[in-house]
DNA sequence: CAATCGTCCTGCGGGC
DNA sequence: TGCCCGCAGGACGATT
């Protein structure tokens, strides 16, 4: 399910795709992501956005196939599909893009993300659970279902612990998992859980790296104790519950 | 006001 | 073997 890191790889590589190229007679000026959102900047201040939610792919210069819901070509010959298996995903054209890109909280690879400031963020959270917290595109923006899993685990957290129960140390060790989880994924170019490929087809590496996504009743990489799934709010959460107490 | 619930959609896996 | 049922899952709107 593309998450930032999966959004960020189809950004860079599309980046050096069609940028300067022509969309309609109508120059790409650049791509861009916000959170989980594909933006592509056009030269009349128009920019085409993609969705991907769950089964969202973007093809560079591939064929259409069962579950092509649009095709866009460019002037060059080339084209961008975009498919979706089960249609949540979403695409369109808006007029004032900064308008949908202030609804969501900080982009947490960036340098203005400082543990100073996630520290704040939370103290205005207390009585939130954490995973749901961290999934939530307005209190921070681009971690999904897989990424909040790694992050906590990395961190030793249990994804039920309330925001008011955790230590100013607890809260560092999350920030840093933040960083350093979703740097890893990028450099990895993205799991490829489900229907998730990048726009030459490929299939990201970080699924290897994962510890407790998608692995239930297996061994903690740490303590070997048996991975748990719990719901939390109707979504799947994984984690040991050994190394991450409540 | 904030947390939770139902909804969208369809492939897939489990059970018989 | 094949059918049927129910689950998964991001984000939004409605509800409590």
């Amino acid at each position: 399910m593309p998450e930032l890191p999966e959004v960020e790889t189809i950004r860079r590589e599309l980046a050096k795709e069609i940028v300067g190229k022509k969309l309609d007679g109508i120059k790409i000026i650049g791509v861009r992501r916000r959170a989980k959102i594909l933006i592509i900047d056009l030269i009349n201040g128009q920019s085409l956005l993609f969705h991907l939610k769950l089964t969202g792919q973007l093809l560079f210069n591939s064929q259409p196939g069962k579950y092509t819901r649009a095709v866009f070509c460019f002037n060059d010959g080339t084209n961008l599909i975009f498919n979706d298996k089960i249609k949540f995903g979403w695409w369109k054209k808006v007029k004032n893009v900064s308008q949908i890109e202030k609804q969501f909280g900080p982009e947490p690879l960036e340098d203005d993300f400082t543990s100073e400031k996630f520290q704040q963020m939370l103290a205005r959270r207390k009585n939130a659970k954490i995973k749901p917290l961290l999934m939530d595109q307005k209190f921070i923006a681009g971690i999904g279902n897989i990424y909040s899993d790694e992050i906590l685990f990395k961190a030793g957290i249990h994804p039920l612990r309330r925001v008011v129960s955790l230590k100013f140390n607890e809260i560092e060790q999350i920030f840093g998992a933040i960083k350093i989880v979703l740097k890893t994924a990028v450099k990895q170019r993205g799991s490829s859980i489900r229907d998730y490929l990048d726009i030459y087809g490929k299939k990201g590496d970080y699924g290897k790296f994962h510890q407790v996504y998608h692995r239930e009743n297996q061994a903690c990489p740490k303590c070997g104790e048996k991975i748990k799934r719990i719901k939390i709010g109707g979504r799947s959460a994984h984690f040991c519950p050994k190394c991450q107490k409540l």
